[in-house]
DNA sequence: GCTATATTCAACCCATAGGTTGAATATATG
DNA sequence: CATATATTCAACCTATGGGTTGAATATAGC
């Protein structure tokens, strides 16, 4: 049960650096120097970060001349969620165990 | 910004063991041992996964005598689930300009 | 053609991750 | 009490991660 998609988005996702360049890409398409800009860190660690979320499938990279465009592929994102999502179900049955539990102690009163 | 919580969920689920662990606890408390018991590893590397989603508040440890009890504490998911869930409305823009560019095409048919 | 810009490649450093084995600790059980 | 069971602790190993610096490569602009 090799899921390699989830193994990278979720490693990928782990650094706060890169999740705020996600959280960047979701305004649009930007290159490898805008991303950077913000961060207290060299271009090319950022230029890494990219290289991660590239290979975890998060971004996809166009190049135009010596400039590389990066945009943001939701898909990966999207797996993460329908994981997440199997837990809703789990959360639901606790509450309702927890309604049962309050529903029954009512009962006492 | 620092959210170590998603920082510790997301580093704590991208390995393929501690997903497994999570699955399983889905269905039901367990202890260290049923948990180990299916994967091909040592007693001792199970442990440490436990211990590492402990840590990133994914699971609970209650002690019963010798025996551990680890639940599932679905929180830091619901964080991830919710992190992930504002690149809906990302996905939904994709969606809104591909029905618009069918729609364009429609006319010219 | 020369220089500046955008980017990766390569080598290195140090900390952490995931695994192992071998104690140590605490609680059950006969 | 003696032994078996459930678990962590500790030390170790190797690989990977995130950062740095210093080239190398490719394209743009004068």
């Amino acid at each position: 049960m090799t899921t390699p998609v989830l193994d990278l988005a979720f490693a990928a996702l782990s650094d706060p650096t890169r999740r705020e360049i996600v959280q960047r890409l979701a305004k649009g398409a930007a290159r490898v120097t805008d991303l950077a800009q913000p961060f207290d860190m060299s271009f090319n660690a950022v230029s890494k970060h990219v290289m991660v979320l590239e290979r975890a499938g998060l971004v996809r990279r166009t190049r135009a001349g010596r400039e590389h465009h990066i945009a943001l592929d939701p898909k990966p994102i999207r797996r993460i969620a329908g994981w997440a999502s199997r837990y809703e179900r789990f959360w639901s049955d606790r509450l309702d165990k927890l309604e049962a539990f309050l529903k029954a102690n009512r009962k006492r009163d």
